[in-house]
RNA sequence: GCCCAAGUGGCGGAAUUGGUAGACGCACAGGACUUAAAAUCCUGCGGGUGUUAAAGCUCGUGCCGGUUCAAGUCCGGCCUUGGGCACCA
């Protein structure tokens, strides 16, 4: 075959599928059972890219054996359109960023048909399309009315680079998700999103969802559950009077006796509460300023030294014993973990033991072992459970044990409560771009914050040519004072929208559910419509995303559970992470690495089948994979050898010289598919053509077989063949199935071993009793060598396997 | 620093519950066809040793030790690489 011929037969493959619907799914199908699968959904800013085909072509293998198998399936696609891709398009060239989604869709829906990809076309979505953002306002305008979206002043994210606020999940490692410039430390007017009281729930999925245990590790500890105990404390003046009460989280409170001071975050409140008292209050006004807007990288860089600043003239009382110790304020204290104070035991805690040594502070040790250099830490000694010391009652008492006592102590006392505190904070969920989401609010001088009526939205974004913020750092949208300036729904009156745009997550958070249902312009998706389809049964994408993307679809969906829009809490069965294509420096391959291929141009020299193939016989779903050219040929002429098959049909039922490895194959290709195994499932193929060819003929059953089990992969090809064949279009065919009885030959070869040691083989019976095996085994010519002479303590036969005969002497 | 994953020929990579390590493919070498090349087909292909050829022997899945009749796979301790978190109290 030439390039030519593969290009005429893919083309005229991909217009019949599309033209003919042929991978539609079917609402409420009366004998199919459904299966939803899903890849996460394109972002809208260029082509497609390689690491596109990691994630797709085993979605498209997955559904097109599905439906073979006679489910209903749902594999749609659609964009992920606001954003920055599109404002910074539209800033740079003045193009409208409608337009370039608009085209940015065409030209990925294009590449998508040319990757024989079997979409269901009727229900692409598309994030900024007003008929879509409709339905993620009115969820955040139930957000809104639950009380589970507030506004208020907070120190967040800011990247001064983009002006404009992030969420720790866009902001990972001090660094904008975007520009990757710094992220700095800023008070701004923030709206979250209560997503941290959904933490145990959060939790919940990622315990009943099928995934890879180590992405769930990434997830639980992206959350950050940890148990402890909140003790609360006196804050008295320099003669021992009390001015106010706070508390503390610790998950050590074995060491309470070793408090020798207390720490408080820079911003924290109690700072303004107490100003009067504090003596050196300049000083502390001038700490909090030098490090509350500092970066994060500044503040991780200044690891090894802390820095730090007393409050004079107030102290902190230890609740166990009444000891009276010093208050200091440090940016090691982050205010938004606990309550924002820790209690300082230098001894057992390595950071309260820098800041000890270089603040002068006395320490109190508590658990015997060597504190003279480092703090002897919770790792450590729970460990080596060594005995505790000057705390008191407790002197001597394993420290474990002594952890659950103190514990029930402090309770008993009524100074301390049993509290569980998480990592994770609620997602900040304002930006201050064009190109995203309205928010379906107003602000109102006599009514406050008002949502919207639901006949109201969508609220469309205005159109407009000046797509940068203000440098006061207000959105774009401030600028347009006819769109800004409204009336209250409430009580009629003047008001103002609000002039930031929700982040580019929003519209991921839920377009799964908008599949089920994508024209409804009623509801989100119609309830009995979202009950049929129910979870995504499997979605593929990249890992990249599993702390972001994937956390929060966890929590919009039991938020939308709980108000009663979707029938479930769990948005997936099973998620499985992609891995990536390097390109030749071992970097992900993307648009944007300079010696990046593009997977077209691979179709436009190899064909589809050929660059599909290519790519997942490289290495395995999950593995990152280098991609390279090397090895392409060996796909072409499994190719050619598969056109080739045509030519050697002989017979009409599988014969019995192909049974059992056709059997086999059925068996390894179907298990494999379902796992996303792409890439063995190929080579068991290639296999059986080096069978069929060696033998020199295929039957006419075997051939339907051999099709249909390729086809999910190189669906193009195989169709043509099937059709020459069989006159008929191979997806109307079934999914082959295999027979247990007919996995091996009736006669096997084994190996023998000699203690452990392989000796030879030797051909067997498939129901040949032990005692014959074991003959034939001390037969063997070879293994005879090493048994003569010497006492046979033992021989072990494993049926179908191995023999070992275990000799002494 | 903490958490997670991975280390197998010249290369990409296979190996159900521990059970004949290196499937499948590339590259390479030899041969057939051809005036020649490409394409195609056949044969070989972990290291060492051995033989006219084979059979065989021996070492071998990052390193060291262990469990077992049997370890790429399980356990303990390291090394390296990749990913994540990063003062989380």
């Amino acid at each position: 075959m030439n390039i030519e011929e593969i290009r005429a037969i893919e083309k005229k493959w991909q217009d019949k599928w599309f033209n003919e619907k042929s991978f539609a799914a079917i609402d409420f199908h009366p004998t199919k059972p459904k299966y939803y699968v899903l890849y996460e959904f394109y972002n809208i800013s260029g082509n497609l890219h390689m690491g596109h085909l990691k994630g797709t072509v085993p979605a498209d293998a997955l559904s097109r054996m599905k439906r073979l198998q006679g489910y209903n399936v749902l594999f749609p696609i659609g964009g992920d359109a606001f954003g920055l891709p599109a404002e910074n398009a539209a800033i740079k060239t003045g193009i409208n960023p409608e337009d370039f989604v608009h085209e940015g869709m065409e030209r990925v829906l294009d590449q998508s048909r040319k990757l024989g990809l079997s979409f269901d076309w009727d229900r692409t979505i598309c994030t900024s399309d007003p008929s879509y953002y409709k339905w993620t306002q009115w969820i955040f305008k139930k957000f809104f009315d639950e009380g589970k979206a507030y506004k208020q002043k907070g120190v967040v994210n800011f990247c001064p680079n983009c002006k404009t606020v992030l969420s720790n999940e866009d902001s990972q490692g001090g660094e904008c998700d975007r520009c990757h410039g710094k992220v700095v430390q800023e008070e701004r007017w923030v709206w979250f999103l209560k997503m941290k009281e959904y933490s145990e729930k959060l939790l919940e999925n990622v315990d009943r969802i099928t995934m890879n245990e180590n992405l769930k590790e990434l997830q639980r500890n992206w959350i950050g559950r940890s148990e402890g105990i909140e003790l609360s404390f006196d804050i008295v003046d320099s003669d021992g009077n009390k001015l106010d009460q706070s508390s503390i989280f610790t998950t050590c409170i074995e060491t309470v006796y070793g408090i020798t001071f207390f720490v408080m975050a820079p911003e924290h409140s109690l700072i303004d509460k107490l100003a009067s008292k504090i003596k050196n209050i300049d000083e502390v006004r001038a700490y909090q300023k030098a490090t509350t807007y500092r970066s994060e990288l500044d503040r991780i860089s200044d690891q090894k030294e802390k820095t730090g600043c007393k409050l004079d003239g107030i102290y902190g009382i230890n609740p166990i014993n009444g000891v009276k110790v010093p208050i200091y304020l440090s940016d090691f204290v982050l205010a938004s973990y606990g309550t924002g104070i820790v209690m300082a035991v230098p001894t057992h805690d390595q950071r309260d033991y820098e800041f000890a040594t270089k603040f002068n502070i006395p320490m109190i040790q508590v658990i015997e072992g060597d504190v003279s250099k480092c703090a002897l830490e919770k790792y450590d000694y729970l460990q080596t459970n060594p005995k505790m010391m000057n705390s008191e009652e407790f002197d001597g008492m394993p420290v474990i044990e002594a952890k659950k006592k103190i514990a029930e102590k402090v309770v008993n006392m009524g100074i301390g409560k049993k509290q569980v505190n998480y990592k994770m904070q609620d997602w900040s969920f304002n930006r201050q771009r064009y190109w995203g989401e309205p928010f379906p609010v107003v602000f109102c001088e006599k009514c406050g914050t008002v949502s919207l009526n639901e006949e109201d939205l969508p609220l469309t974004l205005p159109r407009t040519n000046d797509y940068m913020p203000n440098d006061n750092g207000s959105s774009p949208l401030s600028k347009i004072d006819s769109w800004i300036n409204c009336t209250c729904p409430k009580c009629g009156g003047p008001a103002k929208r609000e002039s930031d745009t929700m982040p580019n997550w929003a519209g991921s958070s839920w377009y799964w559910l908008r599949y089920c249902d994508p024209h409804n312009d009623q509801a989100l998706a119609d309830f009995d419509k979202l009950k049929y389809w129910g979870s995504v049964d499997c979605y593929t994408g990249g890992t990249e995303h599993i702390t972001r993307h994937v956390l929060y679809a966890f929590f919009w969906q039991n938020f939308l559970y709980e108000i009663g829009a979707v029938p479930t809490r769990d948005p997936f069965i099973r998620k499985m992470g992609s891995g990536l294509v390097l390109d030749d420096t071992g970097k992900k391959m993307s648009k944007s690495s300079a010696n990046g291929v593009s997977p077209m141009e691979v179709v436009e020299k190899y064909g589809t089948d050929v660059t599909r193939l290519h790519v997942h016989f490289l290495g395995g779903y999950e593995d990152n994979t280098p991609w390279t050219y090397d090895g392409i040929s060996g796909i072409t002429s499994f190719i050619n050898k598969v056109w080739d098959l045509q030519n050697m049909i002989k017979g009409e039922d599988i014969c019995k010289e192909h049974e059992v490895e056709l059997n086999k194959l059925i068996k390894k290709v179907t298990e494999d598919l379902e796992n996303l195994k792409l890439n063995t499932s190929i080579a068991a193929l290639m296999g059986f053509i080096n069978t069929v060819r060696k033998d020199g003929f295929i039957t006419k059953e075997e051939l339907r077989s051999f099709l249909i089990l390729l086809n999910p992969l190189a669906p193009h090809i195989t169709s043509e063949i099937y059709e020459r064949v069989f006159n008929d279009n191979l997806i109307n065919d079934k999914w082959p199935t295999y027979d247990e009885n007919k996995l091996v030959n009736d006669e096997i070869e084994i190996g023998v071993q000699v203690n452990g040691k392989l000796r030879g083989s030797i051909l067997i019976g498939l129901d040949e009793d032990e005692e014959s095996i074991k003959e034939k085994a001390l037969a063997h010519e070879n293994v005879k060598k090493f048994t003569d002479g010497l006492e046979i303590v033992k021989i072990i036969v494993i049926k179908g396997k191995i023999v070992n005969i275990v000799v002494k002497g």
